[in-house]
DNA sequence: GGTCAATAGATTCTATAGAATCTTTTCGGT
DNA sequence: ACCGAAAAGATTCTATAGAATCTATTGACC
């Protein structure tokens, strides 16, 4: 599960690795140009294997490529983001479902252990962004019992978003996240797939719900308690 | 949405399309390497764009892409394509809601006529591979006026199959499908989004049956009726 | 005879240079 | 002054050659 391991296997992993890093840190933003041979130049590498990462993120709907006119970031409006939050919903809720169906006593182990190291970070006020790796990782133990084309479908969909370290960054907000993964998490105990499946769905959308407010929180410039660490440091090296 | 138009935009676009149809046709198998050099050989140009073009059938899920070590066409177990299926009528279902709640009159006007083109074709005993060209048009009508992003989505399952001409040239079962196209269009002009939902939900799943018992028929050596035209024919030039 | 290291072959990967395409500017005509 | 065409500039796209990496074979050593 850990990015950022090591030397990369390519050129091309190694952009794609940097670009993501780039995007999720804010270095480069929505509608923005993204012009192969100046990325070239920035991460010291020939265009060939930037032309191959933009032709990916393109593949995963991270940017718009149009032939012959390069490639810009997406934007993304606030309709594209619920519905991309409803489409977690029922993508994660399907999961859960059939995760019962499939899990094993071990993969079962692993998500209580997995849900464990979140409660406990929680509690000891881990910075946010690591508060929202280990949510991920919570999350994909769940799903990791499935089926590799269920995981791939909603890692795209995952994708899409920057890691949403606001969210963590609420104390109120993050231990009502982890309530409700404990309600997941009582129904995954019983192999009861509709209400996990119940429990997984209406969680997303509660994410949802309190995304939106962090935001109209923001917006009404009333910063959060707890505010994230700057998105600057986030950037890989 | 008609493929195949013209002269593709790019070599990549190019080498595209041509994977795709060769896939398609069953030139190349579920498990064959796709070694670039001979691609790049095979259909006249260079590896580059070959390179760009396996980077993306990777990041589709099409092929598995190993560092250094070439690309392989993933192989398609019977579970995984009950997944998918699965995975399409929670999207499927999902979207038809959607739709009801963004469709237009226009939108709605688009989806009748695409339905009743099918449902003529069918009648005149159409070729199978028109009629699933048919069926796709109709079912990406009713997704048009939901979200690019749910589009995308559906598009990536999709992707996933060859196109069911099995399925479009047994009467029995078109006839069947067209039955439950019909139950959708009812929910949808009502302007009911539960029903439409629920209806899509069904069809799909009812589509993997069908899909199912095709199967068993060919395995038992019994052709199934009025069988589909050769695959080869599907070969784009 | 079996195991491990070294070599040869094949394939992938990357950089570079030139061709193709698009955008902007300039110039001439109305 | 406005419109259209041509040219200049910038960017993308493709082919090619050499470097890096992996796989298969051979040979030496225990």
């Amino acid at each position: 599960m850990s990015a950022s391991d090591g030397l990369p296997q390519s050129r091309t992993a190694y952009v794609l690795e940097r670009l993501k890093a780039d995007l999720d840190a804010g270095v480069i933003n929505p509608g923005d140009q993204l012009r192969q041979t100046a990325i070239a130049k920035r991460y010291g590498v020939s265009p060939t294997p930037v032309r191959e990462a933009l032709r990916i993120l393109a593949a995963d709907g991270t940017i718009d490529y149009t032939s012959h006119r390069g490639a810009t970031v997406r934007d993304f409006t606030p309709e594209m983001a619920h519905d991309l939050y409803r489409m977690r919903s029922e993508m994660e809720g399907f999961a859960c479902e059939l995760a019962v169906e499939r899990m094993s006593d071990a993969d079962h182990a692993r998500i209580v252990a997995a849900n464990e190291r979140l409660i406990e970070a929680t509690r000891d006020g881990v910075d946010p962004t690591t508060l929202s790796l280990l949510n991920k990782e919570l999350h994909f133990s769940i799903y990791a019992g499935t089926s590799p084309i269920v995981i791939e479908c909603i890692q795209l969909l995952w994708a899409r978003f920057k890691p949403s370290v606001t969210l963590w960054g609420v104390t109120s907000f993050s231990s009502a996240l982890d309530h409700d993964h404990t309600e997941i998490l009582d129904a995954l105990a019983r192999r009861d797939g509709p209400a996990a499946r119940e429990a997984m769905s209406r969680h997303v959308m509660h994410a949802w719900e309190l995304r939106q407010t962090s935001d109209d929180l923001r917006a009404t410039g009333a910063a959060p308690a707890q505010a994230a660490a700057p998105a600057s440091d986030v950037e890989a090296s």
